[in-house]
DNA sequence: GCCGCCATGTCCGAAAACGGCCAGACAGCC
DNA sequence: GGCTGTCTGGCCGTTTTCGGACATGGCGGC
């Protein structure tokens, strides 16, 4: 299967987009968990169109102006893990929900903690917003880009933005 | 991957033929173990020329008029697979090696049960003629195709003619 | 001869380990 | 009494690991 990539440097650090011929697949920070190795048979392609919408698109949001993501999404992952990773597109900028919670919403209440290892198995990040699942105590419990990217990106959300490094 | 097959009728039963858009991956033997099954993405195309090209020389081979086959074979396999059955190729008709000497000509000298084993999934039946191999004493050991026709396969390269029925 | 033992690559099923969890039970501390 | 922090046991899909089983053959012992 063929795959584009490019890369977008956001304010919390380099990031690696992978497209496949028609919808984003992958979206991770630089050296985050589970980063996936460039195949030396993928295309870099800047001009790939959905890779330039994914760019534009993380633009915006970065910049305050985008709450939702339009960019066509096509993860690769268990039918299970799709499911979670659907869920957690439902939650909307600035919310936060628990893994019990998205475990309910992605039809298998009482599977929060095997929800929890499908979340940090998310590929797309940001876009797929799992840096909107907390514990159900209200803590950050964790985050495959770290849990300063984390925290900046809630505090982003909730109308406090503040640098990275000043974390 | 497309796949293209079709269907040809040997004298010892229903064959599959499987090939990619340039070469033959696979020809089974109806009920035969290992046998892959039809994926619904396949294309039934009996004017595919790889697919004509090899019912027309298993056709010459069962008639008694070819001796060895010319088209093109793209098998898929572990690297020491393909060592395995390439050398299976080596064996002309009418010959047969035993596992040990297999395992030798494949540059594994040693690896007798492992090349067993390889030769068990071999996905080209009769053009990649692993009937050929016996065990080191002579026996037949077996067939994914099963014994009878072994034998069968044998004894019409031997020149003596039978009948499937009349094993 | 017959038996047991070992080497060899791959596949497959079973079992165990591993997580971005959570609720309940306690122990401290104002 | 509240509040907080830690610990424990149970929860659940995925990943990794492991143990046999195979289209064998050579060797040593009996």
């Amino acid at each position: 299967m063929m795959r584009y990539y490019d890369f977008y440097e956001s304010p919390y650090g380099q990031m690696l987009l992978v497209a496949d011929g028609e919808a984003l697949c992958g979206v991770y920070f630089d050296g985050q968990k589970y980063l996936p190795q460039v195949a030396s048979q993928w295309r870099r392609d800047a001009q790939h169109a959905t890779l330039r919408q994914a760019k534009r698109e993380l633009a915006e949001y970065f910049a305050g102006k985008r709450k939702r993501f339009e960019v066509a999404l096509a993860p690769e992952g268990t039918p299970f893990q799709r499911s979670v990773w659907k869920a957690i597109a439902t939650v909307g900028f600035g919310e936060t929900i628990s893994y019990a919670e998205l475990a309910q919403r992605a039809g298998c209440p009482g599977s929060a903690r095997a929800a929890g290892a499908a979340t940090g198995r998310n590929p797309i990040g940001i876009i797929v917003p799992c840096h909107r699942i907390l514990g159900s105590d209200g803590s950050l419990t964790g985050y495959a880009g770290g849990l300063d990217r984390k925290r900046a990106l809630l505090a982003l959300e909730s109308g406090i933005p503040q640098l990275f490094s000043a974390a």
